[in-house]
DNA sequence: ATTATACTGATAATAATTATTAATTAGCTA
DNA sequence: TAGCTAATTAATAATTATTATCAGTATAAT
């Protein structure tokens, strides 16, 4: 039984190894419950996570799990760019998993009737990026942007 | 004396009562309160400010008015579209008086060497918002942006 | 001027996050 | 491989930011 799950681990994710060198590389040591919620991320990669959903995720199978431990580990992982933070529009801070950690942080759009998040992986931030760097010498490294709106379904309405 | 002050709080933005008749406009009453802390973002016009800043700036002049409704009338501001709500790098909440009703957001370019913030009032966001439409169908409204890197002092160090 | 109702101040309540501390564990060293 | 040491953890107290409550007050409509 407990082959099976380690198996399902490994298997599921080439990166998950990859995830647990960076850690390591940094210098911090590779516990259980970092493993724990490193994985609660990555089974659940697309969505926009409160830390509560994260704890929720990680009780259904470790309920031992402490929610200060949580918090310290995701805001860990923020640190070493594994998750990236970000606010919608409800107020809360959420986390998702970086896409690519060279990549700059990719777009929302934020439909402001339905509340639909429509994730934009494209980056076309470049010549306006490049801009700044003539106007104002500032050297773009990453961004962060929502874009408020309507969406298709919303739009045609 | 009070007629000094009338006089100084007139003279000193012509958009005051503008903003004083799109509250009454909106079915709000004009309360003493609610000038107070319109005049104190208007006197903070370049800042962005927490909202225990703005509660410490009425509090020199204006002892008596508590912090709750400070957070009342900001968010109702908000709500109105006069002041815009925005996080930075720090994950502090802050406020600032919007530039124009109708444009979009300006952006903010942050150092993350030295902490600085500088405004971009232009909006450059066209093109990429109209690939939005034919891409998704997603009609943008307003936006944020924020951009991490190196100011020009910072990049030169 | 009177009056209905929205608004305010003070403070209690709530929610999110961080700090504390004793016990545990990862991973180095012998 | 056992033992050691510092990092990490769970539980929970403390802190911080924000919202709700409610009795009293002030706005603006009549």
């Amino acid at each position: 039984m407990a082959l099976i799950i380690m198996e399902r681990v490994d298997g599921m994710n080439k990166n998950c190894d990859d995830f647990y060198n960076k850690i390591k590389e940094n210098g911090y040591k590779l516990t259980s419950q970092r493993k724990i919620v490193l994985n609660a991320m990555l089974e659940h990669e697309d969505e926009h996570l409160t830390v509560e959903e994260i704890y929720g995720y990680i009780k259904e199978t470790n309920p031992e799990v402490g929610l200060a431990t949580v918090y310290r580990n995701i805001q860990l992982l923020n640190e070493m760019k594994i998750v990236d933070k970000l606010s919608l529009a409800d107020g809360f801070t959420r986390y998702e998993l970086s896409n690519d950690e060279d990549s700059h942080t990719h777009h929302h759009l934020i439909c402001e009737d339905c509340g639909k998040v429509i994730e934009v992986k494209e980056d076309l931030m470049d010549s306006i990026e490049q801009s700044f760097l003539s106007s104002y010498g500032f050297l773009v490294k990453d961004h962060q942007a929502k874009f408020f709106g309507l969406c298709d379904d919303c739009r045609n309405k």
